[in-house]
DNA sequence: TTCGTGAGTAGAACAGTGTTCGTGTCCGAC
DNA sequence: GTCGGACACGAACACTGTTCTACTCACGAA
């Protein structure tokens, strides 16, 4: 050891003192998921690169892969956590339709809260644990509702594929200029769009999530 | 003008024999579109890349720009391309029902026969020309049916987004290993998911394009 | 106490990506 | 015939995910 080392290891250990405690603490998959969701929850999910988190934890990319397998896996763990923030009803026949709007709806909330990770829920692979979870969830509410169990696998099937399609959509049009899509509604050549000239304002019509629950009554209402 | 100048031009005049044709025609927007489409249709959505294309049109990436603004701005050429091939019913009030499922067929086989492509479908501004046709189209199909114009924009717009979901789901999972999913749902403890365990058959259920078609019923039948 | 050993960490690099800058080149209109 | 302007494109930039390869360092065995 030469001096030089030496008083390179003296000024680490100097420099130690505020890095020190961040660096001590062992990254782990729980540490990186909690990160890349805030990210996600800040800057969107364009934003949620290998990179970033690690630069987040103080770190290079390289040390996120003894933890993660891929992007993709991390993603699949992200979706995961936020499905286990779902909470599930205890199944009442009276109103199974009403709890399962609300079920969707915490989904729904859930996506919003991060945008543009539908995303991700669209690619995930459909044996998750957690996703599973909601699904059997849902299943409970459908059986306690009477409705045939194939019935049941399928309509829930058409509910999620639609909600995640809905907050990808609703995530990345942040705020859609009305007045503007109304404009250019209003400059398409009426002998070629008619009908949709005419009622362009309830082309357009639906505040907040009523889009939304329409779309849930309309595939539950045909049912039981 | 050297004389080595000179043997340079020769031989490129020589190479030119071969490659003069195709570097002559110029690059415009539709041999873009074309090559890009078939780019998808061969290798996926993922395999569609600025450099891809401009090989495959025999020049670099950088003479794409002249034009097309973006990459997503050719994303939205080809999911209008798409669009256009779909041929739009006139309006019959006995089988309206049967001629929206029809449109969506057709928008569907569309969008898997160019596998992931629906991911960009879903990302498009929806006041694409190509797209608003369909609407019209659709729209025409509900106002000959009886439907409440809100209702019909609204449901049409669920319609469109589960298609796009639909679409991107299965072209993913190219022809799931249902005997391994129902292996994995088999290994499920059983306390923790009794119905999905019990109807794992029920679940993964479906044959060709059911789980569409029911969906589409779903949303269509509590109209009218 | 000393010595591995193996897991966790990280720097550097690779093959890609979209996009822009500046130079070139060539065709058509004056 | 000459000029101008649109078009084409090589090179480069700032990114991306991912892997290779060293390297540290705490822990248990001899």
């Amino acid at each position: 050891m030469t001096r030089n080392s030496s008083r390179e290891e003296w000024a680490d250990q100097i420099a130690a003192l505020d890095s020190a405690p961040a660096r001590k603490e062992p990254i782990t998959v729980g540490r990186i998921v909690g990160t890349a969701l805030e990210l996600v929850r800040a800057e969107g999910f364009d934003a949620l690169t290998m990179r970033r988190v690690a630069a987040a934890l103080g770190t290079g990319p390289a040390s996120l892969y003894a933890h993660v397998r891929n992007k993709a896996d991390l993603d699949d763990l992200l979706i995961g956590t936020l499905s286990r923030n779902i909470t599930l009803p205890e199944p009442d026949a009276r109103e199974w339709r009403a709890q399962v709007v609300d079920v969707c709806g915490q989904l729904r909330d859930q996506f919003l809260r991060h945008p543009g990770i539908a995303r991700a829920a669209l690619n995930a692979p459909p044996a998750n644990l957690d996703t599973l979870r909601i699904t059997e969830g849902l299943l409970a509410l459908f059986v306690a509702g009477g409705v045939a169990v194939r019935t049941a696998a399928w309509t829930i099937d058409a509910l999620l594929l639609y909600v995640s399609a809905y907050t990808v959509e609703s995530s990345l049009r942040g705020s859609v200029d009305r007045d503007e899509m109304l404009a250019r509604l209003g400059m398409l050549p009426v002998n070629r769009f008619p009908l949709v000239v005419e009622h362009a304002s309830e082309l357009n019509s639906g505040e907040g999530h009523e889009r939304f629950e329409f779309a849930l009554r309309l595939m539950l209402d045909g049912l039981g």
